[in-house]
Formats: structure tokens, C-alpha cells, sequence
DNA sequence: CCTCCAGTACGAGATTAGTCGAACTACTCC
DNA sequence: GGAGTAGTTCGACTAATCTCGTACTGGAGG
């Protein structure tokens, strides 16, 4: 293939900020993932990003968590790396997505699971 | 009680011992289930007795795990805390399966993922 | 009766996870 | 440069979990 130049001005799609890092999708682990969506926040989190699948990432104040900052940080951390969530660095703010290919292809129906839990009452 | 046999394995279901306290199905909550999945020992109790599931339950003992027996029944009393097995006292033994029908309906494909899961090597 | 046996209950120690405040870094915009 | 912003890192505290030894219970069979 083309050798790709280390800076191409002429390449727009491809400029996506590096993500941050994470396990390759045949490191991911069944135990480690459901240990991460074991959590009711982590839940709510990744439920919502399935459901604006088709928006962009989504940066963590997006949520809208009545929560400090640091306990975000660490609920999106353990996510990222049990694999669940991809996250890049856009300027300031660090936006995630559901590693959605990766989790079907190893984990097919889990996501769906996801999808249509409720927070408890 | 009819005769003298040894506790049969082969009586009819009505004459089922009960089977100890457990949620009910429609308690069953998605992070409870995944949280007592999350543990390699766990997931291979659950593992094992899916790919028996024809034979009759089985004592903890059956496993053949080499641990002390407290530690079983705690992970056998997660199982059942969380909904994921049935237990029966058989006399002596207190025998387990998986609730299959009960999971299925709530959380389809979970437990498929549970009989493909390996343990790490 | 008394012994064996499968498993429980209790409780201690070690490890891990969740929660959060406070200080810090990195980027943007004026 | 300075202010504001999005999020991190660190450290502390608490709560939960894992692991296991020891003691116990409750049948089965002699």
C-alpha cells in the first residue's frame, strides 16, 4: 500500500485523535467485562451511549453525573480497560464510545443486554 | 415416604426437595447476575454445569475444585443470591443447576456467552 | 448410641473497589 | 500572559469481597 506520509494534509477523514490505551478485542476477557458492567453507573453509562449510537462521542460531562470528577474518571478508566469503551482526546475534553464491533464479535448479545436494563427502581 | 430406597434421583418432580431461598424471576437484576459472573471460578461452576445439563444437579463436591469447602459455599451462595442457580438438599448434598428457563427469559444469550467463556491460560 | 460425611456458619486477615477532596495538567480563547 | 475549562492524579477513608481455618449441623449407617 501507499507508504503514508508522516503528516498528510490531504487525508481528512482519517485524523481521528489517537485512543487512549486499551485492550485489542481478542484480549478482552468475559470476567473483566461483565466485572465492569457490573456496576449500576457503568451501566447507565454505557446504555446511554448505545442508545446516541449515531451522535459523536461523547465527552463524560454529557452524562450529566451529580458526581465529582475524579469518580467519573475512574468509572470511565475501568471501563476503557475492561474494553468496553474507546476513548480519544479531542482538544480538551476526552470523548468515549462503546467498542460496539469488538463486544459483538466476541461477546454477541451482550450489548443488547445492556440496551434494555433498568436502573433499579 | 414410600419404602425404604436411598434418596432417589429418579423420583418423580413432585417430589422435589424445596429448593433454598432465591430471588424470584422478575427480580433478577442484569448487574447482580453480571457481578456473580465476574469471577473465573464462578463462571466455571456455571460453565460446567451447562454442559451437563441433561444429567441430574450436582453436589459442589462433583466439581472436583481444590479448595476448602467454605470457600465453595460462598461462591455457591453468590450463585444462588444472584439468581443464577437453583439449590436442592438431597439428603447429605446440596445439588445445583443452573436456572436456565428463568435467565433465558430476562437476559437472553447471557448464559451462551457463559458455555463459550475459556479460562484465561 | 456413635461415627462419618457434605456442607454451613462464623470470624479473621488480606485485597480490592467505590467515593471523594484537593492539587494538578493541558488546551482554548481573550 | 491570564482566566476558564475538562479531566487527571494522588491520597485517604470506607465498604465490600475473597480466602480460609475452625467449629458446627444434620442426615445415614453401623
Amino acid at each position: 500500500m501507499r507508504s503514508s506520509s508522516v503528516t498528510d494534509p490531504d487525508a481528512p477523514p482519517a485524523e481521528l485523535p489517537p485512543a487512549l490505551p486499551e485492550p485489542a478485542r481478542e484480549d478482552l476477557r468475559l470476567e473483566t467485562v461483565l466485572a465492569a458492567l457490573s456496576d449500576p453507573l457503568r451501566l447507565t453509562i454505557v446504555r446511554k451511549l448505545l442508545l446516541e449510537r449515531e451522535a459523536y462521542d461523547h465527552p463524560c460531562g454529557w452524562f450529566g453525573f451529580d458526581r465529582p470528577k475524579s469518580s467519573l474518571t475512574h468509572h470511565f478508566k475501568a471501563l476503557r480497560e475492561a474494553g468496553v469503551l474507546r476513548q480519544r482526546q479531542y482538544g480538551l475534553e476526552r470523548r468515549s464510545r462503546v467498542r460496539t464491533e469488538d463486544l459483538n464479535a466476541r461477546f454477541p448479545g451482550l450489548l443488547d443486554l445492556v440496551e434494555e436494563w433498568q436502573p433499579a427502581s
